[in-house]
DNA sequence: TTGACATATTCCAGAAATGGAATATGATGC
DNA sequence: GCATCATATTCCATTTCTGGAATATGTCAA
């Protein structure tokens, strides 16, 4: 048949946006970010959570970038990669502008063009 | 205390985070990010999504105060709402240390931190 | 009012993410 | 090799999210 196709079905596991949407995947990072790195025990006895529960989050961060892993004799030790935070940082960055003082000029522009584009609308 | 609290079951749809973990929700901010303000109507041709959609990606948005919404005649304006996603820049401002060359120093706190961590442990 | 236009909401089915328990894999020391 | 410690993976049940279609609400113009 020929509809269009069942659409990539959106986010997927492997998009750091939809990594740190997860308030633990975040608090992980935090406690990487201010730890410098960590093992997956000391993780585990930070948050007070189930071993598993902290091990699929952290590979959860691990497929996106958001962390990689060193072997370290038994244990794992994690830590913030960088590159891929940059990304998220990155981006919001690009709204700036709306929140500091170069705010008016925008939402000048902004009330101007919507009052062009409401009126003009024919189409 | 005893343990944890059952902690609030995760994301919830009120939470910037998960707002823009959605692919779409992002283009859709993109989009305002560079026209300032943009109707409904103007967002589903660029989308070339159907209006629904377009609807129901805005409601979510309006509801973590990403966007905000004038009624302009018969159709509505949206436009960015920086607050809130300041509050993710700011989030991930606090690892612009791991992106700069900062770096070294940290990743070598992290590195002997381990190490000894990983020995002393007996706990 | 009535009708057309613009946007929002509801209902539904399917996909995905999460937590929990059990289990598997990997590394180390003896 | 064997027992143990450290972490990862699988299976399952439940909740949440998204898209689509249909429908509802709201606004303007005549």
């Amino acid at each position: 048949m020929e509809y269009d196709a069942p659409m990539p079905r959106a986010p997927a596991i492997d998009d750091v946006f939809s990594a740190i949407a997860d308030p633990r995947r975040r608090q992980i990072l935090e406690i990487l970010g201010v730890s410098g790195a960590m093992a997956v025990g000391e993780l585990v006895e930070k948050l007070r959570l189930p071993q598993p529960a902290v091990s699929k989050h952290l590979a959860v961060l691990r497929r996106v970038g958001a962390v990689v892993a060193t072997q370290r004799g038994r244990s794992r030790v994690y830590r913030i990669d960088a590159a891929e935070l940059k990304t998220v940082y990155d981006w919001t960055k690009t709204f700036e502008a709306y929140w500091t003082n170069q705010l008016d000029s925008i939402r000048e522009k902004a009330e101007s063009r919507a009052k062009r584009d409401a009126s003009q609308r024919k189409k």
